[in-house]
DNA sequence: TAGCGAACTCGAACGGCGTACGAGAGTCGT
DNA sequence: ACGACTCTCGTACGCCGTTCGAGTTCGCTA
């Protein structure tokens, strides 16, 4: 340990040039972006307090100052990635366009974060990236012209068909990930066991004899699309009959 | 430790009457279902192997020669409650109620285990409930006439539908329980925190102002119907105008 | 210039977790 | 009587979230 007097080591040049200790070297917004690549990289299993330190270069239990709990942190990770999603103007696209751009955001953004999926049904989105969101859904859905109640029973119908068909493609794109085949090939390694319950299951069958699935990306997709098409018929016919 | 020629010890009416270590005292139907009451009871985070054996009268480690997993045994209970959905009759209750009845059956039992939330985009669902619900909902959606990819399309649509919409609900309700209050005290109790980014917010705190919510549970019942109208709306138009 | 208090980091420790392992008990067919 | 099989469980390992208190650095006031 030098003395304060020592001319060299006192010297700026020589002390290690960031990294003093004691000082903020740590904020909230750099361990919550942290959180985020690491949750992307490791999914929400991988993710623990330690790696995250780790990841910080800090120790583990200094976050728990910038942080409250882990769950709270998780909850800072959820707003932040619900500030990716981009909001168009109807005005400038048109009113379908709008529509279906906040669900495919949403859906977007789901599918880049899938350890998100089992956040959803942990605490309600309140943070200011998802109050942000909902402001700038608000002011694009009243200028489409819905108002009072329907206002937030349309923005719910899109949200909701966009976390229901992304939480289900997450699940089928994690066990792929997992296994390291592609859907494909997972869906012929249960071969066995599909045919050993086909004799119960004869319309599934015939279904699946039928429509023999090569793509698993391109089905998920069109589904998604298929529903948000039906959706937004639903959505004008209500609002041309009478409202 | 008695010897076996014991005539006292040997005799049944000595034994202990039941639980006759050895032998099968446990069974995979049973850990299933403790498992299921013991995630409606203590939720997810409450669930974990040494009190799931403690529920049963067991060691935690005698449940891995019934189940491989932890994450295996979650998976059977997530088929347990699918077996829960039940599937109308088009020609009895008419297409629109056939079609009603499945998305509504999906939501209430969501509702109804709100921990199975966190386990959707986990792992797909390929137990034989979950085959078994499908089975009927292909066999339903024949009968009032879809087919192909389409079909596939439309029962995704519901479902997705039902999913989403208990997904955000489940996290009100969660938040609820856990604070002891109910949804409105908590708006209340958070007001102060509204009002400070009010001034940023303009159209949500006008469409606030002139909403306000008196009760969530009809709210989300209201939004989820309203969705499902227009979805159904959107699905007999696109099946009336050409398919 | 000294010293105080706030801001921040971190090592040690606690209780709980999932689960691998191997020893053991009971049962059955021979 | 004896293996082989089925099933239970105590022990143990490494990881986890989190508490606590000590330690370091800085800005401010006296």
């Amino acid at each position: 340990m030098p003395s304060d007097a020592d001319p060299i080591a006192s010297s700026i040049w020589v002390r290690p040039p960031k990294r003093r200790t004691g000082q903020p070297t740590l904020t909230r917004e750099q361990i919550v972006r942290a959180s985020v690549e690491l949750l992307d990289t490791e999914g929400l299993d991988g993710f623990s307090m330690r790696r995250l330190g780790a990841k910080l270069g800090a120790g583990a239990t200094s976050l728990y100052w910038h942080v409250t709990n882990k769950e709270g942190l998780l909850e800072l990770a959820v707003d932040e990635v619900m500030g990716e999603i981009q909001i168009l103007d109807p005005d400038e696209v048109g009113w379908r366009a709008a529509l279906r751009g906040y669900a495919e955001g949403l859906r977007a953004m789901i599918l880049r974060h899938g350890w998100i999926t089992a956040l959803f049904g942990v605490t309600p989105n309140l943070g200011p990236q998802s109050m942000r969101l909902t402001e700038r859904a608000t002011d694009m859905l009243g200028k489409i012209g819905f108002s009072g109640m329907e206002l937030a029973y349309a923005s719910s119908v899109l949200s909701s068909h966009a976390i229901g068909s992304a939480v289900v493609e997450t699940a089928w794109r994690r066990t792929s990930e997992r296994s390291g085949m592609s859907v494909v090939e997972l869906m012929d390694e249960m071969r066995p066991y599909i045919d050993q319950i086909a004799d119960d299951h004869p319309k599934l069958s015939e279904w699946y004899r039928d429509n023999p699935i090569t793509d698993m990306g391109q089905l998920y997709a069109d589904s998604f699309d298929f529903g948000l098409e039906r959706i937004l018929d639903g959505l004008e016919q209500w609002v041309e009959s009478g409202k």
